[in-house]
This record gives C-alpha cells, sequence and structure tokens, in this order.
DNA sequence: CTCGTTTAGATTTTCGAAAATCGAAGCTAT
DNA sequence: ATAGCTTCGATTTTCGAAAATCTAAACGAG
C-alpha cells in the first residue's frame, strides 16, 4: 500500500516513518530480522532510503546491527526497561523543573488539548493515535529553548521504548488510568506545583514499568 | 590518500570514521556545509556509505540536516556546552557511584595504561590519540554491564563534543593540566572512594568548560 | 534603484543493477 | 556417522547515473 509522491518530506523520511510504524504495529516484532528489499517494495521505494532510515533507528536504539548480517529489531528485557525509566525520571525531573515556571496560558492550553486527544484515542483504542498524542502531552510540559540537549536524550529514551509503550496501550484498564493518571499531572501544572508534578510523573511512569515488568516477564521469558 | 579495499568493517563505517578524523582534525568547521560527493571522493568511495555516515552523525549531534539542502557541522554556543556538560555531571556521577565497586584489579590497570597513553599523547602533541586514549580512560571507570543504556546516553554527550574537546587539547597548558587532574582521579578510584572520585570528575569537567567557554566567547562570538 | 522572476549550475536524493558476503544444505573422505 | 569442505540461493552492500531540488546570478519591469 502507500503510494509514492514527492510530498514534503524526503523519501527517507518516509520510509522512516513507515519503519516506525511497523514496530509500533507489531509487524515487525523484538528480535526479528528486518529484511531491506521487503521494506522498501511494501514502501514502493529503494533499498538506499530504508537503509538511512534504519540507520537513524540504530541510533535510536530500537534496531542492532550486526555488519554484513542485516539489522534486527532490538529486543528489551526488563532490566532494560527499569534502567531506560530510571534514566527518564532523572532527566525528566530536571527539565519538568526548568520548564514549568515558563509555561504560559497557550502552552498549557495546547497541553490540556493533547490530553484530550490522548483521551479520546484512549476510547477508540487508536494505539498510535494515543501514543502520538501521549508525546504531545509529556513533551508539551518538559520543552523549553535552553533545554534542548536534555530533551534530545529524553526523546532518544522515549524512542527507543515506543514499541513498549504501545503493548502497554493494549490493555484497556491501563488506558483507563493514564486518562487519570494524565489529569492529576495537567492539574499540578496549573497549580504549577513542581514538586506535586514531579511526584505525579513518577508515579505515572513507575505504574507503567510495574506493568510492563509484568508483561515481559509473563510471556518474554527469554 | 587513503587506499580503499574491503577491510573488516565496512565502507560506511569507513567513511564514518573518515568524517569524525575531519571534524577533529578541523578540516571540517562548526557551521560548515558537508559536500558529499568530496567526502566520497576523497575517500574513494560513493556517497552512498557517506550519507549512511552521515545519519549517524546526525543522531549524535555533530551535524545537522536540512532536507534537500544538505548537511551542516553544528555549531555549539558556551551555552550548548553549558548544559551539555551538566547533563554529563549528572549521568556520569550515576554511572561512576554504580562501576566504581564493580572495578576488578584488571579493569583498573587498563584505565590506568589509558592514562599513560593519553600523558604520552600528550606529550607528543598528538591531539586524535589522547582524545581516544582520554575516552579509554574515562569509559573504563564507567563501563558496568548492567549500565548500557546509561553509557550510551554518556557516549552521545562526548561524541557531541569531540571537536570542542579536540580544541581544548590544542592548549599544551590544558594538556599537562589533564595529566595531573587523571592522576587525581586515578587516586580516587585506587582508593575506591566515591566521593572523591565524583568531586575530581567535577573539577576536571569543570575546567574544560570554564576554557571551551572562554575560547568559544572570546572568537567564536557569532 | 529595488524587487520579483527566470535561468543555469551545483548539489542532493533516489533508483536499479552489479558486486560482495553470509548461512544453510549437500557432498565427500575418514 | 561425523567433521570439514563446497556450492548455491538469499541478502546485504556498494556503485554510477538519472531525476529532483536548491542557490545564486542574470535579467527585466515598475
Amino acid at each position: 500500500m502507500s503510494t509514492r509522491q514527492s510530498g514534503p518530506g524526503t523519501t527517507a523520511q518516509h520510509a522512516l516513518e513507515g519503519l516506525r510504524r511497523a514496530i509500533i504495529a507489531g509487524d515487525l516484532r523484538p528480535g526479528q530480522r528486518v529484511r531491506q528489499e521487503e521494506i522498501a517494495d511494501n514502501l514502493g521505494v529503494s533499498v538506499a532510503p530504508v537503509r538511512e532510515a534504519l540507520r537513524v533507528l540504530e541510533q535510536e536504539g530500537q534496531v542492532e546491527y550486526r555488519p554484513r548480517r542485516g539489522y534486527f529489531i532490538t529486543e528489551l528485557w526488563a532490566s532494560d526497561l527499569a534502567e531506560i525509566y530510571a534514566l527518564r525520571q532523572l532527566l525528566e525531573e530536571r527539565a519538568a523543573r526548568k520548564a514549568l515556571p515558563t509555561l504560559d496560558d497557550d502552552a498549557i492550553e495546547r497541553i490540556a488539548l493533547a490530553a484530550r486527544d490522548c483521551a479520546e484515542a484512549a476510547e477508540r483504542g487508536d494505539v498510535a493515535a494515543e501514543l502520538a498524542a501521549n508525546r504531545r502531552f509529556h513533551f508539551g510540559m518538559l520543552e523549553s529553548p535552553d533545554q534542548v540537549h536534555t530533551m534530545r536524550l529524553i526523546r532518544l529514551l522515549w524512542d527507543s521504548t515506543e514499541s513498549y509503550r504501545a503493548l502497554y496501550y493494549n490493555s484497556p484498564e491501563e488506558r483507563a488510568e493514564t486518562v487519570h493518571a494524565h489529569d492529576a499531572i495537567l492539574e499540578a501544572v496549573r497549580r504549577r506545583d513542581a514538586d506535586a508534578l514531579v511526584a505525579e510523573l513518577d508515579a505515572h511512569r513507575s505504574r507503567a514499568l510495574e506493568v510492563l515488568t509484568g508483561i515481559l516477564d509473563g510471556d518474554g521469558e527469554r
């Protein structure tokens, strides 16, 4: 599927988006080999841009590269997720405290909108849309112009766990839970209460990690 | 220069190394445009592997990409360096405290060797060799098997400032200073004194940042 | 003289095919 | 039967050239 035509982005960007979609959708599963020509054919492009996209994903940690052997979707264990979530805690607390005082009403409105989008997508069960809205929600309250490098690291951590977050959103219970957590977070943002915000973010994150650990230990045991 | 032949690595890796060298050596300066064909010709390869290498550097933050416009060597301001060094402080303290108890005599020997290599390179004025040895020194005491993701972020931060570190090493004074700082750090490692180690690392880092800030404000002022 | 348009050259981007490499099945000698 | 070697198909990797796009200079109208 997918008609090819020179849109605003380059073909490599198109390939990157296609690969991301496939990973989130579960068409490409952890551990699986990525057949370059197959991806290229599915997207109606040649292998060159696909390889460039794979390089990007490699740097993000979403695929692993073995020279002359190809690219493989990264498999994460519970211990990996724990480390990544601990790093997120460290970096996101920093970012949140820095950014919170700089948020104007406009920014808060955008965050609230993202929360609504997120809730709607959750109800529809549209995992991809929920992932996107969830990102807008969280990054909306962390982003600040003098923290670009911090944000780059945070974005990297999010990217490398995107497919596992998709796993999390497959549970209807957790989708509902997320809506509540977002309300509490948004409330803290509105009150400009940094400590409360950090506490809520930590709780939100911990919950996700706990659930994911359960899922991974349940069926992904080596 | 540079004879091409199918070595152990791929051509893309060869291109990546070539680009790194050129950046460290100052052949490619901050802000400058990267002409893909020129790079390819110099390395005796085609543009495809060069583009893949550039994608890697883009993710590392060493080059910036503007679609259909090309790749540009990233320009960092004093404020960028300050942020990056603050992040390093945060992450390296974590890594050092985790790794210190796990270092065996063998590991410490490797670190000491790296320190010697570093001092020798400093004396010779071989900046590239010093950068490499310096990296072995620092990463040798941070690396630990259950902190792979932390190390990935730290490596990223180091990569993105590699050319500026090269700038720092151009000063003979600072090369000498580094040797002393490394001695103090190594001493703390041998004593297994985590607090002292962190303090020395912080001091070492602060000094570098201070010097670099001076250099950048001096001549690179927009 | 200034602003917008056109054109030409340089550069990026993508493709399709050739070359190199890998992994597994099949073969042979012991 | 098995260990080691060989061959074959599948896949990655690289190349050279075509297509698309951008930058800057030349041009012309107001």
